[in-house]
DNA sequence: CATGGATTTTGACCTATATCAAACGCATTT
DNA sequence: AAATGCGTTTGATATAGGTCAAAATCCATG
């Protein structure tokens, strides 16, 4: 298995646009707001008719190129990056079905970050003015847009706590169960789930060394917290994961 | 001289809100998009209308707090921090004139972080519902406030880097030109300026102790790239600073 | 202008995590 | 079936930054 990162350039997988529009998509609680209504979705699927399918180490959009749309997330893994002059790079987020990405471009028209197909993946894109337009005449689509940017704020704030003030194990745990938490969201195993990420980009995004996440999840499987295998996590110990998180001092095993 | 943070309940001094109106405002090429019309502005100015004073110590908005508005900082120096349950605490970011904050309580109508001012400060109240509706308006104002929306998203990612993969050093060079770059754009001095917030604070926003900070301050002095005296600072050294910031290794002294 | 709490500096020591290195496992290719 | 190549695990050691403590300085206020 290697892993095409680097070296793919290629936009998407040939394969046409799919015709898939809103109103009939399942994942539809999760980019629209739960009050809109019928007519509201048929308008939206006017301008969210791209669907596009990406391979695994396709880039989404790159770091520097043209804002033009963002995009939902269908089925399939994504992370983001930033990366310095110097090579560094820190994952910034790691994106499942549902979730909206290209945020960070609207503010100079360009990408400021890297998006990465972590798996097969299926994208809707939604053009940015057409967005723009409809939420003209949408008020609840126009709030449903303010939500979204801020929720990614809000996010932000929290990795930004967690990168400052945690200890590795809280870190750790910290991601185990938000990771639990969405895909309970979307209806998958909240307690057994497959890493679709390297330890070395888990380590990127918690601000460690790879190395460091393989011990602490070793360490965790010693004290029956979790049951990993490779890519397979299993947590054993949710409300024990839970106190681990936010403890000043940890919490003894 | 006590920092009274953390007791300081009364929301703003009782003096009555002054019209500064955005027509007039010596800041309103940071708050308003360049290309805004006449016409626009006097139509934004039927709604930024409260303006407030507030005093040092005082909270602007608190976690928990309802959101009503974005604010727009005229004069002055906030911080913002989010608060974990036992009791850390996590400079998010420190704002000054013409910068706008508030943005995360979008998300779910409650604010998610503490805003606190460092020193006597004015600000400018923008009642989020009336900014959406002239926002369906007004493309312009529509735009812009994605665009400062979004910003705070890229301005998130930075933090992210510098908080996961950058050394003590790295950190505070790039918090310093942070600094003097948003004075510069100001018209203040880029290389002489007073450091409104604590070493703690300093700190708690780099993911720093206080001594950290006060151990590199000292030995980017000792190395003339810097001037400390307590609260004032001179940047002796730009290029030197700037090459400190983004060496893997860091640069040789 | 003296007082006292807050902030800053500096030193000595400690620890969490990084670094370096080797071995291992699993999937893919030959 | 052997070879190749990532990714992962584990061990030994190093170090950046944390912790604890004391002294120095600042500055708001009575």
């Amino acid at each position: 298995m290697q892993y095409p990162y680097k070296n793919k350039v290629q936009k998407a997988v040939s394969n046409a646009s799919t015709q898939i529009a809103c109103s009939s998509c399942n994942l539809r609680e999760f980019c629209l707001p739960a009050d809109f209504t019928a007519d509201e979705v048929r308008q939206l699927d006017q301008l969210t008719s791209i669907k596009r399918a990406y391979r695994r180490g396709d880039y989404l959009y790159r770091s520097g190129s043209k804002f033009e749309s963002l995009y939902a997330i269908r089925t399939g893994f994504f992370k983001t990056q930033v990366l310095h002059e110097d090579g560094r790079e820190q994952v910034t987020g790691f994106q499942m079905p549902g979730e909206i990405i290209g945020l960070d471009a609207i503010s100079t028209d360009i990408h400021s970050c890297d998006a990465v197909a972590l798996e097969d993946s299926e994208i809707c894109e939604l053009p940015f003015d057409k967005l723009e337009e409809l939420s003209r005449q949408l008020p609840t689509l126009q709030r449903h847009l303010h939500k979204i940017m801020s929720r990614e704020i809000v996010r932000d704030q929290g990795i930004m706590l967690l990168l400052g003030s945690m200890r590795a194990e809280e870190r750790l745990a910290a991601f185990l169960l938000n990771l639990s938490q969405r895909f309970a969201a979307r209806g998958y195993s909240s307690t057994a789930f497959r890493l679709r990420m390297t330890r070395q980009e888990i380590g990127s995004y918690l601000g460690l060394k790879l190395e460091t996440i393989s011990r602490t999840l070793s360490y965790f499987q010693e004290n029956k917290l979790i049951e990993v295998n490779n890519k397979s996590i299993e947590l054993l110990d949710l409300p024990h994961l839970r106190r681990l998180v936010g403890q000043e001092r940890g919490v003894p095993l």
